[in-house]
RNA sequence: GGUCCCGUGGUGAAGUCAGGAGUUCACGCCGGCCUGUCAAGCCGGAGGUCGCGGGUUCAAAUCCCGUCGGGACCGCCA
């Protein structure tokens, strides 16, 4: 029907006969005998010029065939890649008339209400930046797969009605037809068939794999989204990660044109520290800074005593804080777990806080060459045990210094070294696992299990962009002895874990090599490097935030019949 | 489960704090004029249950209560 794309004429086709087909743009009529029409589709738009009285609308779909010729001289649109030319002589084919859209489909459908936008996805997917961002997905996923190809990995596809398993996100269940009674689970994750595919000896996997998880949808989270899921035997930590850099790179460079520099690497303890988060946004600095050396021997009851008293700095903040927003920032720090927040204008003479009376001028002193402040820096300060002091100056830091997810560099770390343990069971007080049960320990704290068990580490590594975790992988455990060991740490017994995890654990009798792995959320990777702070709208097809579709209006309720025939009964809501 | 923000012709906004006739602006739509525009221009027109329900009031888009929908975040996401 057609030979060429809008976006594509050039000078060099002047004086040819060409064919185009898309949408009607936007129309100019100048009287009876000549109007201009700009011809859209998902390569640009072109600028028909249409001498005849043909009555066209808003997203009719044509055919338009005609000579490209340059413009006049002063009719140049430099906004336009075509602005250069135009088709004239123009013979118009009406493919499709069309309804006029609910919104302009350009740019200005940027600020329409989202919901609507979702109403009409079908228009919205025609605009420019829904095109760019699909074909940047596109192009991701191709490099990802080129990249795990060259790298020896095998894409195996694995099912998607599986078990229901006994830990982690809440899924989607499916009835069983056959038995009833009986249900499937969607799978928030190829975790086990994936370290079975090691013991089944196919060495390097991969797979751009749909998981699904039934928890509360975010900014960045949906109820499905894609998965780079792979794993690998024979392998130590840093196998797994150079793969994993290589395709993130390679996708990198195939969505910005740029090959990003190697990625850099932070332990946990490291990024708790100076940042007070596990997956910190090194885009900005407003770094904690020590401060228990300060006040060691303070006579301030809020700090006297406490395990780590830490403090950032808001450069210049002192005059942008009034009373009430530092009210809600301790708000903020108290909803957090903070007992309080201490705030402190630096001045010329000292610090202008509620509390400087408190403290000695030694600590005044001090303390304004710790934070190297400056008079009107302003200076907040957490005094607690070392990870909730750390956990809500990092809150703080990403509240108040934290541009848009999509803004200024890519920054990439690996966060590695996580505590194998993370938090105590409010029942049975037993350690909960860190990443998942059948992550590696660190081999250096295998002693520490009985001592000290929250301070072991794992070999457990996540992927943070921007602030963004993209993903997380573990050597896993391939030794029943190990295994054992690890679960006496979780406090679950030789029963329990044969009854919750020997369909997974048996198999590894007949000889799991050792092995390891990661998976990384494609929407996510591909949200940022489309400039978007929304997974939405990198998703064709998103859910809102309580899990509809404004398109197709599911979820719908059940048919009756297949109800029934699932045996299924549904029960009258309760609140 | 929780906190905060939003809901006004097809679209985006102003009006809401401080109640007084569905008022206003821009875009879009329909009709007319117009031979070089490009978010074309000019003239005219249509289009609304102010999300929904209840209450207060002589009078509610505006105040109060409830509810529905959307968004950001916390919980949750091994």
């Amino acid at each position: 029907m057609r030979t060429h794309l809008c976006g594509d004429l050039r000078p060099e086709h002047i004086g040819e006969t060409v064919s185009v087909c898309g949408w009607v743009g936007r129309r100019r009529e100048h009287g009876e005998h000549l109007a201009f029409v700009d011809l859209r589709d998902h390569s640009g738009i072109v600028q028909c010029v249409i001498n005849d009285d043909v009555d066209v609308r808003s997203e009719y779909v044509l055919r338009i065939t005609g000579t490209v010729r340059v413009r006049p001289d002063g009719t140049v649109n430099d906004k336009l890649p075509t602005g250069g030319v135009e088709i004239g002589d123009c013979e118009v084919e009406i493919l499709r008339v069309a309804t006029p859209p609910p919104f302009p489909i350009d740019e200005r459908a940027d600020d329409v209400d989202e919901n609507i936008r979702l109403q009409y996805r079908y228009l919205d997917l025609r605009r420019e930046r829904m095109q760019k961002n699909l074909r940047i997905r596109s192009a991701i996923n191709a490099a990802v797969r080129n990249s795990m190809d060259d790298q020896g990995f095998v894409e195996v596809e694995t099912p998607m009605l599986v078990p229901s398993t006994p830990e982690g996100a809440r899924e989607f269940l499916v009835p069983s037809r056959k038995e009833p009674g009986s249900f499937y689970a969607l799978p928030q994750s190829p975790q086990l068939f994936k370290q079975l595919l090691m013991v089944g000896g196919v060495d390097r996997y991969y797979q751009i794999a749909r998981c699904l998880r039934d928890e509360d949808l975010r900014a960045d989270r949906q109820y499905e989204f894609m998965q780079l899921d792979m794993e690998m035997s024979f392998v130590d930590q840093d196998d797994v990660l150079d793969a994993v850099s290589e395709a993130v790179l390679a996708a990198a460079e195939a969505a910005t044109g740029e090959r990003p520099a190697p990625i850099e690497r932070m332990t946990w303890h490291e990024a708790m520290n100076r940042f007070g988060i596990d997956k910190p946004d090194l885009r900005f600095d407003m770094e904690l800074q020590e401060l228990t050396a300060v006040f060691a021997s303070t006579e301030f009851k809020a700090f006297a005593g406490a395990e780590a008293i830490k403090g950032i700095k808001v450069d210049g903040g002192a005059a942008d804080y009034g009373r009430n927003a530092l009210d809600k920032l301790t708000d903020k720090a108290k909803s957090a777990g903070a007992k309080g927040l201490v705030w402190m204008k630096a001045t010329d003479e000292g610090f202008d806080s509620p509390v400087a009376k408190f403290l000695s001028d030694d600590e005044i002193v001090a303390l304004k060459a710790a934070m190297e402040a400056q008079t009107g820096d302003l200076v907040l300060i957490v005094a607690d045990d070392w990870e909730p002091t750390c956990e809500v100056l990092g809150m703080l830091r990403n509240e108040i210094g934290r541009p848009p997810v999509h803004q200024g560099p890519y920054r990439y770390v690996w966060i590695v070294e996580f505590p194998l343990f993370v938090g105590r069971d409010k029942e049975t007080g037993n350690p909960k696992s860190g990443h998942h049960p059948f992550t590696m320990p660190h081999p250096e704290d295998i002693d520490k299990f009985e001592s000290d068990p929250m301070s072991v580490r794992s070999i457990a590594y996540d992927l943070v962009l921007n602030g963004w975790e993209l993903g997380s992988g573990s050597i896993r455990i391939h030794e029943p002895e190990l295994q054992r060991k690890v679960f006496a740490g979780l406090g679950i017994s030789d029963e329990e874990a044969e009854r919750k995890f020997g369909f997974f654990l048996n198999p590894f009798e007949y000889g799991a090599p050792p092995h390891g792995g990661f998976a990384f959320g494609l929407d996510r990777l591909v949200a940022i490097l489309a400039g978007e702070d929304n997974i939405r709208e990198v998703i064709a097809y998103p859910k809102t935030q309580s899990g509809q579709d404004p398109m197709t209006n599911s979820p719908i309720p059940g048919d009756p019949k297949a109800v029934e025939e699932l045996g299924l009964k549904i029960l009258p809501k309760v609140d």
